[in-house]
DNA sequence: ATTTATAATGCAAGCGCTTACATTGATTGT
DNA sequence: ACAATCAATGTAAGCGCTTGCATTATAAAT
């Protein structure tokens, strides 16, 4: 196996040699510089910056059992849900020197338990998971591995795990409690996923719960369910509107979801809101752009990242009492959704 | 220094033990599976799948100097621009068992070197780099390392370096021919930051080419740069607007500040494009969510991911001279951009 | 059977770093 | 001036894996 690595590449030797210090003080330059004089670790800074020289990763991995390296595995990257988040946290991580490794999952439980599998053999501090919905396997492996970890994107209270998160039943229950107080009684649902997608989940159960509250229930039996992309979006729209009975609202089970409605609504020939209301849940950058602009649930996506750095970054001294953080989602108003013609 | 693993994680000479093997022959394995009896073979499996072990990666690349790892470093994840390449690389890469590690630069050359050093350092076995344009010694540093790169989202006749990418000048030109082909001769332009950015620098040349081709010039003296934010591009669009005279149309750097445009000519209580027609650049879904949908250019995201993947992974073997590609682009005509009024 | 070629395995030397422990040098109190 | 203390540095033993080379088992050819 061809190495293509140049065989010139500088070592901590080669930096104690020319510094005329041991290796040992030069790593301790490096980790912890208080504990070396300053006329030494001049010496050996100005060795390590004319020979280039770049710590070698491996090497310190192996004999630390520490890499400064945090995990997070997202469903996907294909969709700005994520990237806010995965952004604040990396900001916040990259200040302390600590790596964000980011990998995607494409919403499969199996490749999620992979990339698991893939993140600890690289040796992640910690790592950062989406939902608590995954198999037990997954759980039990982190745990023999004693590798902390948080779970983003979701709140509960009786989490036996360090969770950050909001209460996606309760935002849900919002919306379309907002929804129906502007008249709406015809009103559909188009979700994401549910299985192995907790957030997905309770979204149509708050949505079912608040209409229950009202006597009402979801048209076509329940939501119609989709992957998260615009054009699965429209389409199940244009499946639910082909139905015997059209609904005057459709409550989307996120931001991009709503997109495609719109699309496909328009496609049709509808007006937004004037023939039917749209909603959907993150409020995303595109949610602000579309016109009419998107009725939506606004999640702190920066804050979780934020939140979920810091606690990552001292989850190993922390007990696990204290790890759970609940934020709050608001309602933000816009034009898609609109009083029901009478 | 406390370590928080469990010291029970197993290791290479654990499954060599409980298989009746030495090392050496777990070792193959796992790298040349061939090259092993398949009675010999099962049983390794056996022990490995028994203790549930996971080869130490920082082990691996010490010992064999390669870790099986791409880095790709983009300006930001908060933009889909990336993210459908990413994602595509990502899926061509982890096939062959190749783990993609994403680092973002934020735009600034700065970081982007201490990304390079950080994924280098690392011992990612081969990098994607945006854009060609960076400080001299980035490319000292890669080629002092002996690390194989691609540039991606751009591409040069007379790059030194393997690209993969397709013509931003060019791109640039034909819609701004198809904005003069509507009538506009009031054209403005909106574009992304241009220093250390030739993506956007090539851009508006071609813009101002094709122009100065009919005898015309940028509104305003030339273009507004702006961050490529919802808002940021927003803010441009007013500022332009205030000014003494209004365009007919705004050619954007990207299709996020034209959504960000659009939303300010919106505010404004102009329609689009009744009143000004606008246009982007690179088609994302975002586009064809608008409304109206945004005319724009479609740039190759996934396949330039999947090219960069393949490249990447044959770099090392590979005659420099045979690793630039060029891709075309396509005009993608929706509603934005309409004749001008008389 | 015996030799010869070949496939399968084992042996053991590192890869470049960290860190417990030993050593040396500087500082302080008496 | 000398012991006691503490700070700074050095010594060297691994960390878990890969791989060139040596060795042994197997197959093929005589």
């Amino acid at each position: 196996m061809p190495k293509h690595n140049a065989d010139n590449v500088p070592t901590l030797e080669d930096v104690a040699r020319r510094a005329n210090v041991s290796t040992a003080t030069v790593s301790r330059c490096l980790n912890k510089p208080d504990s070396v004089r300053e006329g030494t670790r001049l010496r050996v800074e100005q060795a390590i910056s004319d020979l280039g020289y770049t710590p070698n990763f491996g090497a310190r991995a192996l004999a630390s059992n520490r890499t400064g390296t945090i995990g997070i595995i997202i469903p996907t990257m294909d969709n700005a849900i994520f990237a806010q988040g995965i952004q604040a946290m990396e900001e916040a991580l990259s200040e302390q020197n600590i790596t964000l490794l980011v990998a995607t999952s494409g919403y499969s439980p199996e490749r999620e338990m992979l990339k698991i599998r893939a993140l600890v053999s690289r040796g992640v501090d910690s790592l950062a998971l989406i939902g608590f919905d995954r198999p037990d396997t997954a759980y039990k492996f982190l745990s023999s591995r004693s590798v902390p970890f948080v779970i983003l994107w979701n709140y509960s209270a009786s989490s036996p795990y360090p969770c950050i998160g909001f209460d996606n039943h309760r935002a849900a229950g919002m919306i379309a409690q907002r929804v129906m107080d502007f008249g709406h009684r015809d009103i559909a649902m188009i979700a994401g996923r549910r299985a192995g997608n907790d957030r997905a989940t309770q979204r149509v159960k708050g949505v079912e719960n608040a209409l229950s509250g009202q006597g009402l229930t979801l048209m076509a039996g329940g939501p119609i369910e989709s992957g998260y992309s615009l054009d699965e979006g429209e389409a199940a729209c244009m499946k639910l509107m082909s139905g015997p009975k059209r609904p005057t609202a459709i409550i989307c089970g996120n931001d991009v979801l709503a997109a495609g409605v719109m699309r496909g609504v328009r496609q049709m020939g509808l007006e937004v809101p004037e023939d039917i209301s749209i909603v959907g849940f993150d409020d995303i950058d595109l949610a602000s752009a579309l016109n009419p602009a998107l009725t939506t649930v606004r999640t702190p996506h920066r804050l979780m990242g934020q939140a979920a750095a810091k606690m990552l970054l001292s989850l190993s001294e922390l007990d696990k009492a204290d790890t759970r953080l609940c934020f709050d989602t608001k309602l933000v108003n816009r034009g898609s959704l609109a009083s029901v013609k009478t």
